[in-house]
DNA sequence: CTGAAAGCGCTTACAG
DNA sequence: CTGAAAGCGCTTACAG
């Protein structure tokens, strides 16, 4: 018998089983398991014993053996059908490559502070690998995953991605590739719009920071002005903005906003003020879909977010450490697609003349 | 030992294991294993076998064991933090109450036709429960979770839901809700919008179809004419729709909309069309949030879905029924909420003198 | 209060 | 090509 035993595999992995907090804490299995589960009275020297020895070991339960043994997963499943007219071409890209490589691809809620829940879902062996949305320029859920020894990719990056895997759009060029477009146009007075994430979960989110951080450069090549502003994720922030962009630059002939439900209150707010779209004033919307644009009046110029692509990027970078092991790296960058649609065009000679 | 041996249980829960195939081909459970998971050649007589018992006996493996023998789950999690501002408060208030009782919620893709994922997921043991969405008059996908005894509750449902648990809006009411307002505002002309799903995965979906019945039927008891519409859910469709119902109804001086894309390109359309809302024609947008209202200009008066109410009493009906057995049924519908915005007003006396 | 042991339903080296 | 058996990491009646 060549098996491998258990505690080889164990100082390969890291896992902790009872059986291990069984032997450290001098108790039976059956005992560990009373007080992970508060499921029968302990004496309180036996229960301090095993929950050092869990402490040290860094046990976590798993939660595939409890369910076999106890006939329920704790699991409840939201079945989620047609998932392209909710979560966007994204998640159903990503669904189906895992599907058509033998894997099921389920979307796990988790609190964006919810590093806990992270190291849970992983040791408890309930799934194979991991993909992060929503990164933060500093995230601890990456620190945790990597702590872990978990497979997992971003759709995103963090400040430093150089050694992990990711799929990301490539906000960098992707503003550059605006500004050219409105540059070519005739604009000279280009404004960005962000989302603002300050005092929310999200501070440190990072596509605004990059996105910023391009487009001050990029317009600084051109010799070009810079007006950034920000606002809140809805359509009342957005038509707000409107009235203060109108303030603070006024010379403003295009916008670039990368905000998508407060690009809808931006046109009507723009529209209220007197302002003709894109006679008076271009708007292009950035890292959205054109399947949105016709929410406003005129429909927006937009670039969209290559989502279905990304989705299977995503699966094929994380299955590639799965199966590949951790040395395989994957690293993409995606630019958005530009839209050309009717809230964008060419400066005028009035605001020409007016303007400057 | 007064254990419960495993042939009992299995009369009670009606679950085969590949022992019982294995029995059933005069085989081990080795070779079984074989044949499912195509891992090791096996004769084609034996193969042949092995068929057809898995077959007679509806035989399912669990994927939980699964699991833990091979030490893979084959699951994919994509982590889904901020689930608010993406599928709204219901996904959100769910997920917390079924924490709040010790379960995890995770969201399940299938496909709208997929009965057999649904089986699977279930006898698999991955889920000790299923929220179903999205239900059709006639759904298939409840046959096959009656059939294989599993606890699951209905966000919505079905023609003859009378023996199962669901949570559904009350469209009904909320329809008259909309009509009784309107009316009260002296409109006398009340068209109703709906989703088209003719032709699509979704057709003979419930919702439009309660709605429209209670229409016709409250409409008739207030003695006015009634003139229905269907577009698809965007608002380019919306937009079109402006101009058709011109046509078709030009007398129509409020709209009932139960179309959340469809509703902004709709009051666009109003608005090229040269009518002032809510001067000239009323919109009441039915079962969405107003969350979204202030993506139209005037912002829409609407009829919220009780969206975070539906998550929690739905994970309430599926406890009821996983931990009090499957005689706990729970049945509720919930009426939408009026919030008056800016696209509803008093019928003018121009439209009242001009148009009868 | 604690433990020995059977069992959950599979997978998988090993032997034949 | 097929099988006996150990093992995955837990839970849980039963006995003490």
């Amino acid at each position: 018998m060549t098996r491998r035993g258990r505690a080889e595999r164990e100082r390969e992995a890291g896992v902790a089983t009872m059986r291990d907090v069984a032997e450290r804490a001098n108790v039976s299995i059956a005992t560990v398991s009373f007080v992970v589960n508060q499921t029968k009275r302990v004496s309180p020297e036996t229960r301090a014993r095993i929950l050092v020895a869990m402490e040290e070991l860094g046990f976590q339960r798993n939660a595939m053996a409890r369910a076999l043994a106890s006939r329920k997963s704790r699991i409840l499943a939201l079945l989620f059908p047609a998932l392209e007219h909710r979560l966007g071409s994204f998640v159903t890209s990503a669904a189906k490559a895992a599907e058509e490589r033998g894997y099921k691809l389920v979307l796990w809620p988790v609190r964006n502070d919810g590093a806990d829940e992270v190291t849970e879902l992983i040791s408890g062996g309930l799934a194979d690998g991991v993909l992060l949305m929503e990164v933060q320029l500093d995230d601890p859920r990456v620190d945790r995953l990597v702590d872990a020894g978990a497979p997992f990719a971003l759709i995103g990056r963090n400040r430093d991605p150089s050694k992990l895997s990711y799929v990301d759009m490539d906000f960098e060029k992707t503003v550059e590739l605006g500004i050219d477009y409105l540059f070519d146009l005739g604009h000279r007075n280009i404004a960005l719009v962000l989302e603002e994430f300050e005092g929310t979960p999200l501070a440190g989110y990072a596509p605004p920071v990059r996105t910023e951080e391009r487009y001050r450069e990029h317009m600084a090549e051109l010799g070009l002005e810079t007006v950034v502003l920000t606002c809140a994720q809805n359509p009342v922030a957005g038509r707000q903005l409107a009235a203060d962009l109108l303030v603070a630059a006024p010379d403003t002939t295009a916008i670039i906003i990368m905000n998508a439900e407060a690009s809808f209150g931006l046109v009507n707010g723009l529209a209220h003020a007197g302002l003709k779209i894109p006679a008076d004033i271009s708007v292009l919307a950035m890292a959205t879909t054109s399947d949105v644009s016709a929410f406003s009046d005129p429909m927006l110029t937009t670039m969209d977010a290559p989502s279905a692509e990304m989705g299977r990027r995503a699966i094929d970078a994380l299955l590639a450490q799965i199966e590949g092991g951790s040395a395989e790296l994957q690293q993409e960058l995606l630019v958005c697609e530009l839209h050309i649609a009717d809230s964008t065009g060419p400066v005028s000679e009035r605001q020409r003349t007016v303007r400057s």
